[in-house]
DNA sequence: CCGTACATGAACACGATGTTCAGTAATAGA
DNA sequence: TCTATTACTGAACATCGTGTTCATGTACGG
């Protein structure tokens, strides 16, 4: 381990309202069309210093999403089982609504949506792997590949819906989705 | 019906020429790299010229993708029943691998990705209805964007890896997965 | 052959990026 | 409290991409 200095107060500082900053202007604007001028003028803070601390907009975002996937993992150890990261997604979600139709909505960059699908893409084979899924250790990929997309497409439509229908029957019919599938004879 | 006057030879020739531009430079350098002046560069056709013709890059690719439309409900129309795009689009991605990777793959830029994730789930939405799929208009949409999620993680996947596997084996995968799902008990 | 529609390319204003640097302030540690 | 260190500032700068304009040249259709 490394000797974690704890980091001078103003730096601490700096960081945090530039990644406050970020995320009001990614509400306000969306993630693309935020500049690090945005960024800069509302956090109240030099040019220079933003790109003492990071080199891009990207890197500033993904010091945040740290956060979420820290959020996710700690949900997934609190209810363990296959998805369970689902319904603690879907409330955390809707209480974060703006941010979270900014992010993994319609509107939203490439960039974060792949983000947040590889985490919930290793959240999912964690499970998998825990169920003693049966298969190729590629069959086992391409399945979750096939959740995580399918998860993160529901989401994405339920949020740019406003988030209406409660997060419990959202969470039920996806279980039931990927449980059971459509339930329909195929061709 | 409006009478479609054939287009000026030239006007023919500069269109051409900025849509293949525009995709070999998608394969070269990805979506959100490619400069409209990569693209006139390519091209050899004038800075002015370009926006005669478009009002920017998105609106090129647009006009480009609507063959792929064409070409996925002309699959459709072919071989009838759900999930008739499947095989012909996974076929239809090997043969143009690099395209392909470039828009849909991992480096692709959101745009794109959300248009064919659109087409997807309207062919998808067609099966649906065509098999009288029971369940209010809501629970459609969502089994819908469901469907197409994971057909476009899978898809994306699949071409990430260098669709290595062949596309029948992938096709039974996914439709073995969106009829039964994992077919695993889940919590 | 001629009038029209299109292509050209150069110039322009604008805005964003990322770097540099000398000056100033806050901080941690003694 | 004092001091050496570290961080922030703000302005300037080069570079690049965008989208518009316009006078000029040229290929097209009829």
């Amino acid at each position: 381990m490394a000797k974690a200095k704890k980091p001078d107060r103003r730096v601490q500082r700096t960081r945090q309202l530039l990644q406050d900053a970020l995320l009001a202007m990614v509400i306000e604007k969306g993630y693309d069309a935020t500049t690090v001028q945005d960024i800069i003028d509302r956090a109240n803070v030099g040019r220079a210093t933003f790109y003492a601390h990071f080199p891009d907009k990207q890197t500033l975002l993904t010091s945040r999403l740290e956060d979420l996937r820290g959020l996710l993992t700690e949900r997934r150890r609190q209810a363990p089982g296959p998805l369970g990261f689902s319904l603690a997604m879907l409330e955390h979600a809707r209480s974060h609504l703006p941010l979270y139709r900014a992010i993994v909505g319609r509107e939203s960059g490439a960039f974060i949506v792949q983000r947040i699908h590889r985490t919930i893409a290793d959240l999912a084979e964690l499970d998998l792997k825990a169920l003693g899924f049966k298969g190729a250790p590629e069959q086992r990929r391409l399945a979750v590949e096939f959740l995580a997309g399918a998860f993160m497409a529901v989401l994405t439509w339920w949020l740019d819906e406003g988030a209406t229908l409660p997060p419990e029957e959202i969470d039920g019919i996806v279980r039931r989705l990927v449980m059971q599938g459509l339930a329909i004879k195929l061709a």
